[in-house]
DNA sequence: GTCCAGCATGTTCGCGTAAACATGGCTCGC
DNA sequence: GCGAGCCATGTTTACGCGAACATGCTGGAC
């Protein structure tokens, strides 16, 4: 009569050891009827519930090591309407920034006891990210967070799921709350650093002008020319590659009035150092180089790289504990959408130097 | 008396525009009311079941439309037994190739219909990694795959869960079936190439002792320094990190009869060439260095760094392909473990050269 | 002594889906 | 012309869990 009865005379003695038959994992009712207690006390002990006796809680719990039981949270998310699950939609796990964010953000989410899906959408169009975002929501995640957010920007890209969203690097329209690097700030003071050294003006080598990021850090560097009086030089975009900064390297190096370059990354910034190099402009010596993001690496470039040094951990770490903030609190009108700013640094090294005396 | 009567007085007009009240995503039974049918039949619809009548599905898809259903996954789960989902356990994100195997990975379990819930351990030892797996398999997925295992030779750590797991980069004792870089072709290749340059020897800067990768790496170098007859140099270890490369590179600097540098990683003969060349040491003349990886910017490295590449790309598409074959074959004793080797290939740049003619 | 509070535990039910089974109408073959 | 079989669709049920409610028992206040 009572569900033991289905499922008490299929099993005999443990199974999990045997790979025999179709088996099915322990639940709840398989430990209760070992323990010889109710499913609902299981899930009591499972939950962590008070309310139990001691010794009814040594048997269940027995009895769950015995089955190894773990409890199925297909069903859990079914009755409680919650997954424990955060998404993670990005483009490009290859770029450092991304790969850090993403380690971060999982790191934190651990935490607070959610998993973390990713989903790496092939480019940036907005039907690969919508795509993601629908994979993702289908798949069961309690809110999502935009890794280099510059495709949210295609009118009409809906991403609108039910579930809060939370944006890294680059919401240009603030329709959602979001953490991100203070690039403004970044970019300001490689151009100031660059000026202070006594560079008559600072060349600007972009990153691909659809990222929000790199459209913030060339602003930034424009206006810090114009409030010092520097005469402001064309913008050259490259996309963020080590090759595309050696392409756009090339050019700068046959111009003599080049003595100062800031790159908006790290590889740029190296592809840059290397075109100039093989045109015969030291670096520090008749161009200094700036780049953003302090790659571990950069230290080791030849020469070792000044750049703007982005703290991603912390940018993962706000983004879960604002993403986590926007889940509890669903009732209340939640849109409240934040920005949350994490300062980076400057970190000077061998790659800059004052303009050199001839010239 | 039908479901109906319960969830068609409740709503009035469609919600999901609305911020009011404690909205319930739109279910099956919601749409099967509006759209008129039954919904066992949006169900069929929803999976493109066949025996459906075309001006019934374009009714039910209408409905949908109008109601925004997305289907409930945990619900899913729960009557499939399935999650449509990987778990991907790995310890460093930071680290170029884990980073970019993570990716693939992604995108290969996406083009296959499943989702990939990452967990990057903090460290790799037995209890973090322990703890990622059940919090993964807690979490609901299908299989698992373990990038960098070397955490996984660590006796009594136990992570049989019930689900099959893959492992790239490194299972020493066989005990999962494994996608691995043909790390010894590759260290083969670089030394050899070396030593046919004219190089007396080579010496090796190794990863860290427990990576397996690092220590086949490091084994066949010492294989094809034998094999050729030549003198085997002790072998220095670094931690991956370019900084490692140039602590060691400092040391390797002093002595004059060091001609040939192969480093484990790209990062680390980017720091030993930093500390040769800070020794007076030129590369390639003085000095040849190669490396291993080939991440993007080693092209554009000071001189372009000569490195074994590797196929990332492949390595995580095969680790899915593996790993749904395991879960599809589930009934049949799988525990076949096989081994799937990618190719490296070498790609050689200005940094090696044949050795100087004086010295 | 009575009654109620509080506690350990059990029972019922619904979550949203898809499989299994049921139904009723229609076609086709002999 | 009548049953076999197929098709579109409906009905029932199980999946595993936990919230809500139910039960029965102990002890203390009055």
């Amino acid at each position: 009569m009572s569900p033991r009865e289905r499922t008490a005379p299929e099993r005999s003695g443990q199974r999990g050891a045997t790979a025999r038959g179709k088996r099915r994992p322990p639940s709840q009712a398989d430990v209760a009827a070992l323990a010889g207690v109710s499913s609902q006390t299981v899930s009591r002990v499972a939950n962590g519930s008070s309310n139990v006796e001691a010794e009814t809680r040594e048997r269940v719990l027995s009895a769950m090591r015995i089955l190894g039981y773990q409890r199925n949270s297909a069903a859990r998310a079914l009755t409680l309407g919650r997954f424990h699950a955060l998404g993670v939609v990005t483009f490009d796990l290859s770029a450092h920034g991304n790969a850090r964010t993403l380690a971060a953000v999982s790191r934190a989410a651990q935490l607070a006891g959610y998993s973390v899906n990713v989903v790496c959408a092939e480019e940036p169009t907005g039907n690969a990210v919508q795509q993601a975002v629908r994979q993702l929501t289908d798949q069961a995640v309690d809110g999502l967070i935009v890794i280099e957010a510059q495709v949210l920007e295609r009118p009409g890209l809906d991403v609108s799921s039910g579930v809060p969203i939370v944006v890294a690097d680059g919401d240009p329209e603030r329709r959602y709350p979001a953490v991100d690097t203070d690039q403004a700030a970044g970019a300001t003071a490689a151009t100031q650093y660059l000026l202070g050294l006594g560079h008559r003006t600072v060349w600007h080598v972009g990153g691909p002008q659809d990222s929000y990021a790199a459209r913030r850090r060339a602003a930034a560097w424009h206006v810090a020319l114009k409030d010092a009086g520097a005469p402001v030089p064309p913008l050259r975009s490259g996309d963020w590659t080590a090759e595309s900064g050696y392409r756009v390297g090339r050019e700068l190096a046959t111009r003599e009035d080049v003595t100062a370059v800031f790159a908006a990354n790290d590889h740029m910034a190296l592809g840059v150092m290397l075109a100039l190099r093989e045109a015969g402009r030291a670096v520090p010596e008749d161009v200094s180089v700036v780049g953003f993001d302090d790659v571990p690496e950069s230290a080791y470039y030849a020469p070792p790289l000044s750049t703007v040094r982005q703290d991603f951990e912390e940018v993962g770490r706000q983004c879960v504990a604002l993403l986590l903030d926007q889940i509890d609190k669903a009732g209340s009108d939640a849109r409240a959408a934040g920005l949350i700013t994490v300062s980076p640094q400057l970190v000077t090294r061998a790659s800059s130097a004052p303009p050199g005396p001839a010239r």
